[in-house]
DNA sequence: TGCGCTCATATG
DNA sequence: ATATGAGCGCAG
C-alpha cells in the first residue's frame, strides 16, 4: 500500500494524504473522496508515513502519464510558496478547465475505417456497378484511414453501403502523436533586411539561444520590435524547438497572428480568454505534444506545456494585464523568467516603455539591454508640450486656448484625441489658484479625498483630516478635486462642437467581442473627428489621422496615492505619442497640468521616457519603494465596512509581532465602495523580500482562523501593482 | 416541539 | 469550496 500527497481544489493551504495500490507519479490526476464529495486532485508526490487513521483510498486514477511535466510541477510548487496560495487552487489556475473537470488529457481515440478480411479478399469487380464504393474500398485496402478523412472524401452513403456488406469496419485506436513535425513545414518568406540596431539585437539573442538569458528589448514605437522577434525565433524553430509568446490582453489580434503564420508557413497556436474550453484544451495538447512551433497567448498562456521549449517572448512587457488581479495573483512576466531559467532558454521582453522593475533589472546587469532607437522610414514622433492651466478658465476640463487649437486641427480635416486619465483613483485636493495640493506634513504626500467619509486621508501613514475650506498655502477658497471623468468630457465636447462626430472609447463603451476593433476601424475610416478615451487607446493601435492629442489632467497621476501612477501616465503618454500621426503629418500633444515645473513631467516631455524612467527609479530608491523594497497588500471587503476594517486591524496586530515589517493602514481602498461592499487594504512593506514573506508565512494561519475570516472576503496580493 | 435560519467546524 | 451539525428564534 502506497501513500501519496494530493492537492485538491479547495482553498486550504495544504495537501491531503491518500492511499493507493502503487505509488503514482507526481502530476497525475486522481479522483478522490473528500468529505462526502468526489474531487479531481493532482498527485504532488509520495507522502511520508503517517500514524493518521483518517486515510482514504484514491477512487480512480485518471491519467497514465502526468498532465503536468516536471517543470510545470516545479512552477506550481513555487507559485504556492511565493504567492502563499492553496496548492489545490494553484492547480486550478494552471490547468485548462476541462482537465480540472476530469476530462481525458489526450485526444480521443482515433476511429479508423479498415477493410475486413472479406473486403480485402473479394474481387473489386464485384463493385463494378458502384464505382465510388469500388474506389473507396481500393483505397482502404491499401491502408486504413481515419473515419473523418473517409467521410470527407466520400459520401456517408458510400461508407454505409460498404459497412453493410461487411467489407469495411470501424477500428478504434488509441490516439498517438502524429509523426508530423512543424520543422518539415517550416518555410520562411518575406523577411526584410534588418537595420543595424535590429541586426545587433537579433544576433545578441540568437547567440544565447542554447542557454538561459533575459533580454530587455527597449524599442521606440515603430522601431520594429516584432521583426526582431521574427528573426530571432527563426533559428529556434529550425532547431525544432517551440516558441511561446505572451502578449497583452488587447494586443492579440488576427493581424499579429497572421504575421507569424505568413513568415514561417506553419500553424500558430492561439490562446486567449474568449476561447471555448475545448479549443483551449486542443491548443494545450498540441503544444504539449510539440506539434505547434509557435504559441501566442495572453497572461494565462504562461502555463502552456511545451515539449521542446526554445524561447519565451513577453511583448509589451510593461503592460498591466500580465498581472492577474484576483484569485492567484501571479505576474506572468515574472513567471516567464522562472520558466526560461528552468528550461535554460532565452527570454525576450520587449517594450517602448519598460516597467521600472524590468528597467532596474536591466540597469543592474541582470538582463541584457538591447535598444532600438530608430523609427522605420525616419518618421517624426509627436511633439509634446506642457500646458500650465493654473488660473486658466477651463471649459469642461479643457483650457480655452487648447479649444482653439482643437478647432484648427479639426478644420484641417484631422482628428483630435482627448485623453482622460481617469484611472480609478480618488482625486487629490488641489488649489486652482496656486496649484498647491493639500499635503500630509509627515509624509509630504498629498491627501486623498474620500467622499463617503467626507475626510482626507494620507495613504502613506493613514492619518486623516477633515476636508479644509481654504488652501493652506494661499488661502484661496477655490479648491478643486483633480480629475474629470470621461462621461463629463463627452457631454461637454458635444455642446462645444455640436457638428463634429465624436466617439467615446473606454472599457464601458466598447464592451463585447469585436466592438473595439469595429470602432477603431471606423475611426481610421474617419467616421469620427473627436475621440475621447482612456488608456485603452494607448494599446497597440495606430491613429494616422490624429494630429492633436490632449491629455486633460496629469496632476492626478503626479500626486496620486498610488506611487506607480506617474510611471503609468508616462507609459500611456509615450505609447499614445508613438501611435498618433504619421511620417508626413507629425502630431502635437498637450499635457494639461497645474504643476508645469514638476521634474518628472519636465523630464518626460524634454528627454523622453527612458530618461524619465531612470529619474523615477532614483526617486523610488530615495523613497524606499518598489523595486527597491518588497510589498504585500492584504485586502478585505464586506457589506459591513467595520468588519473588513476590524479584520485587517487584527492582521496588522499579528504582523506587528515581527517588528521589522512596515505596516500602513488599514485604510479604505481608492474605490471604497464597490457593488455595495466596503473595501479596505493593509500595506506591508520591507526592504528585503525574505523577511517580509517569512513574517507573512507565520501570520497566515492566524489570518485563516480569525473569527472574521469567514465573514469578510479577504485576499493576499504579493508584489501588488494596483492599489485600487 | 420542530422547522429554518445563521454560524462554526471539518475535509485525509 | 462545500457539506454538515450545533445553536437559537419563533410559529404551532
Amino acid at each position: 500500500m502506497a501513500l501519496i500527497d494530493v492537492a485538491v481544489p479547495v482553498p486550504l493551504r495544504q495537501t491531503f494524504t491518500y492511499t493507493c495500490d502503487t505509488v503514482l507519479p507526481a502530476g497525475v490526476r486522481v479522483k478522490v473522496p473528500f468529505g462526502n464529495r468526489q474531487l479531481v486532485g493532482i498527485v504532488m508526490g509520495e507522502a511520508a508515513p503517517t500514524e493518521s487513521d483518517k486515510l482514504k483510498a484514491v477512487s480512480t486514477v485518471l491519467d497514465t502519464t502526468p498532465v503536468l511535466d516536471a517543470s510545470l510541477l516545479t512552477l506550481c510548487r513555487w507559485l504556492s510558496q511565493y504567492y502563499h496560495h492553496a496548492p489545490g487552487e494553484v492547480l486550478h489556475t494552471v490547468l485548462p478547465v476541462l482537465l480540472r473537470k476530469g476530462e481525458r488529457a489526450t485526444p480521443d481515440d482515433i476511429v479508423l475505417l479498415t477493410a475486413t478480411t472479406e473486403g480485402q479478399n473479394c474481387s473489386l469487380s464485384e463493385l463494378q456497378r458502384a464505382p465510388k464504393q469500388q474506389a473507396c474500398l481500393a483505397w482502404l485496402r491499401e491502408q486504413s484511414q481515419p473515419r473523418s478523412d473517409v467521410t470527407s472524401a466520400y459520401s456517408a452513403a458510400v461508407v454505409k453501403s460498404l459497412a453493410d456488406k461487411s467489407l469495411i469496419e470501424e477500428v478504434r485506436q488509441p490516439w498517438q502523436p502524429r509523426p508530423f513535425h512543424f520543422v518539415d513545414a517550416l518555410h520562411v518568406q518575406g523577411a526584410p533586411v534588418p537595420d543595424k540596431e535590429q541586426a545587433v539585437a537579433i544576433a545578441a539573442i540568437s547567440s544565447q539561444r542554447h542557454a538561459f538569458a533575459s533580454f530587455l528589448l527597449e524599442g521606440v514605437t515603430g522601431s520594429g520590435k516584432t521583426e526582431v522577434y521574427l528573426q530571432a525565433i527563426e533559428p529556434v524553430l529550425r532547431d525544432g524547438k517551440q516558441v511561446l509568446i505572451l502578449v497583452p490582453e488587447i494586443g492579440l489580434t488576427p493581424q499579429t497572428v497572421r504575421r507569424f503564420e505568413n513568415r514561417f508557413g506553419i500553424a500558430v497556436g492561439v490562446l486567449h480568454s474568449q476561447l471555448t474550453d475545448t479549443a483551449r484544451l486542443k491548443v494545450w495538447q498540441q503544444a504539449r505534444e510539440g506539434e505547434l512551433g509557435i504559441i501566442i497567448g495572453t497572461r494565462s498562456a504562461i502555463f502552456t506545456p511545451l515539449k521542446r521549449p526554445g524561447m519565451l517572448i513577453v511583448d509589451e512587457e510593461h503592460d498591466e494585464s500580465f498581472k492577474q488581479q484576483d484569485g492567484l495573483r501571479y505576474h506572468a512576466r515574472d513567471l516567464a523568467v522562472l520558466r526560461a531559467k528552468d528550461a535554460q532558454i532565452p527570454l525576450v521582453m520587449g517594450t517602448a516603455t519598460p516597467s521600472l522593475e524590468t528597467l532596474n533589472n536591466a540597469l543592474a546587469g541582470r538582463y541584457h539591454h538591447l535598444q532600438l532607437t530608430r523609427r522605420a522610414g525616419g518618421a517624426q514622433s509627436t511633439r509634446q508640450h506642457v500646458l500650465d492651466i493654473r488660473d486658466q478658465p477651463l471649459r469642461h476640463g479643457i483650457a480655452e486656448g487648447l479649444l482653439t487649437v482643437m478647432r484648427q486641427h479639426l478644420q484641417q480635416g484631422n482628428q483630435v484625441l482627448v485623453f482622460v486619465n481617469r484611472r480609478g483613483f480618488a482625486p487629490a485636493l488641489l488649489c486652482h489658484h496656486c496649484g498647491a495640493t493639500e499635503t500630509c506634513q509627515r509624509c509630504e504626500r498629498p491627501f486623498t479625498v474620500h467622499r463617503s467619509f467626507n475626510r482626507m486621508q494620507c495613504h502613506h501613514c493613514a492619518a486623516t483630516r477633515p476636508i479644509p475650506g481654504r488652501c493652506e498655502s494661499c488661502g484661496s477658497q477655490e479648491l478643486v478635486t483633480s480629475g474629470v471623468g470621461t462621461e463629463q468630457v463627452e457631454s461637454g465636447l458635444a455642446t462645444l462642437f455640436p457638428h463634429v462626430a465624436q466617439v467615446r472609447i473606454d472599457s464601458d463603451s466598447v464592451r463585447g467581442k469585436d466592438k473595439l476593433q469595429d470602432t477603431l476601424q471606423k475611426v481610421n475610416a474617419r467616421e469620427y473627428q473627436i475621440l475621447i478615451g482612456t488608456q485603452i487607446l494607448s494599446k497597440g493601435h495606430h491613429f494616422p489621422h490624429v494630429t492633436l492629442v490632449v491629455v486633460l489632467d496629469c496632476d492626478g497621476a503626479l500626486f496620486s496615492a498610488d506611487f506607480r501612477a506617474a510611471e503609468k501616465l508616462a507609459q500611456l503618454v509615450t505609447q499614445l505619442a508613438g501611435r498618433a500621426g504619421r511620417a508626413s503629418k507629425p502630431g502635437e500633444m498637450w499635457l494639461q497640468t497645474h504643476n508645469p515645473d514638476h521634474p518628472l513631467l519636465q523630464d518626460l516631455v524634454h528627454n523622453g521616457y527612458g530618461h524619465f524612467a531612470r529619474q523615477a527609479l532614483a526617486e523610488r530608491q530615495m523613497a524606499a519603494l518598489p523595486p527597491f523594497t518588497s510589498q504585500i497588500v492584504i485586502r478585505a471587503e464586506a457589506t459591513d465596512g467595520r468588519q473588513a476594517y476590524d479584520y485587517l486591524m487584527a492582521c496588522r496586530t499579528v504582523l506587528q509581532q515581527d517588528g521589522s515589517v512596515t505596516l500602513i493602514g488599514p485604510m479604505p481602498t481608492l474605490m471604497e465602495k464597490r457593488q455595495g461592499r466596503f473595501r479596505f487594504m493593509l500595506v506591508c512593506q520591507h526592504d528585503r523580500r525574505k523577511p517580509l514573506h517569512d513574517a507573512l508565512r507565520l501570520a497566515m494561519p492566524y489570518f485563516a482562523s480569525h473569527r472574521l475570516a469567514n465573514r469578510v472576503r479577504w485576499s493576499v496580493d504579493i508584489d501588488p501593482t494596483d492599489f485600487s
